[in-house]
DNA sequence: ATGAAAGATGCAAACATTTGAAAAATATTT
DNA sequence: AAATATTTTTCAAATGTTTGCATCTTTCAT
C-alpha cells in the first residue's frame, strides 16, 4: 500500500513550502496547551532541530498569524505570547494597576467582525482586542 | 492681580509632577495632527529641549496612554504610532497583502465596551482593536 | 529524476523598546 | 525658606524583534 501524497492545498500551511522547521514549530505550538513566547518556542524547537534560528521562529510566528492559525497576545509591555487559535475568539482586559488579566468573549465583537467582513469584503485572519484600564480595587486606591 | 496657582489635580497630568519634558511632549502630540512615532516625537522635542532622552519619550508615552490621553497604534510590524485620543474611538482593519489601512467605528464595539465596564466595574482607559486579513483584491491574487 | 525558480533558513547587524541606577527636578512637610 | 521625601530624567546596557544577504531546501515543470 502506498502512502497518500499530501498536496499543498490540503496541509494547514496553504501554498507554502513545508519545511522541517515550519512543521516542527507548528507542532510544538499545537501541543503546548498554553501561551508560549518566542524564546520558549525557540528553546523547545532546538531540542529537535539544534541549528534552528530565532529569526526563523519569528518569521514563522508571523506567517502562522497571517494564516489565522495562531493568535498573538500582547498583554505586558515586554514581549508577545502566542497560542493556537481555537473556535471562539477571546479578548483581554488588562488592569494597569495590579496587572490582572480578564479574558472575555463578546457576541457584540463577533457581530462587529461579521459586519466589517461583509462591508469591506475582507477575509479577516486575526483580531487583536485589548482593553486597558483600572479595576475597581485599583480605582479606589488611586483616590 | 495675582496669577492663579495651578494645582496638580486641575492639570491634565493628574497627580503627577509637571516637568518641562512632560508638558513639551504632550504639547507636540497635541499640535501634530497626525500619528507620530517615538522617534519623530523625540526629534521634535530635541529642538526645544536638546538634552531630552529617548527613554523619557517612551516613559511618557506610556504614561499618557495609561491616563487615556493618547492612543497607541500598532499597525505595522516594526513600531508604534501615537495620536491624541479624540471623542470617538476608531479602530483599524489592515490588509496583510497590500498594507492598506481602513479606519472604522462600530456601535457594536461601543456596546461591548460598555458592557465590559459595567460587568467588571472597570475604568477602561484605552481600547486597541486591530483586525488583520486580506482585502478582496489581495484575496483574488492569492488563488 | 533533473534542473530552474521560488521561497525559507541562518547568521549578523540593525532597529525598537524597556529597565537599573545615579543624579536632578518637583512636591511636601516642617 | 529649608529639609525631606517622592518622582522623573539621563545614560548605558539589556531585551525583544525585524531585516539583508548568502546559502540551502522545497516545489514546479519538464
Amino acid at each position: 500500500m502506498r502512502m497518500k501524497t499530501i498536496r499543498k492545498e490540503e496541509g494547514p500551511i496553504a501554498g507554502r513550502p513545508v519545511t522541517n522547521q515550519r512543521s516542527l514549530l507548528l507542532d510544538i505550538i499545537r501541543q503546548a496547551n498554553r501561551h508560549l513566547d518566542a524564546d520558549e518556542l525557540y528553546r523547545l524547537a532546538k531540542k529537535r532541530e539544534p541549528r534552528i534560528s530565532l529569526a526563523t521562529v519569528y518569521r514563522n510566528l508571523k506567517l502562522f498569524k497571517e494564516l489565522g492559525l495562531i493568535a498573538e497576545r500582547k498583554l505586558g509591555d515586554t514581549h508577545s505570547h502566542y497560542e493556537i487559535r481555537g473556535a471562539a475568539d477571546h479578548h483581554h482586559l488588562v488592569c494597569l494597576g495590579c496587572g490582572q488579566v480578564i479574558e472575555f468573549e463578546s457576541p457584540f465583537i463577533a457581530k462587529a467582525t461579521d459586519k466589517i467582513k461583509r462591508e469591506n469584503d475582507f477575509d479577516v485572519t486575526s483580531i487583536q482586542l485589548k482593553m486597558e484600564g483600572y479595576c475597581s480595587k485599583c480605582k479606589k486606591k488611586m483616590k
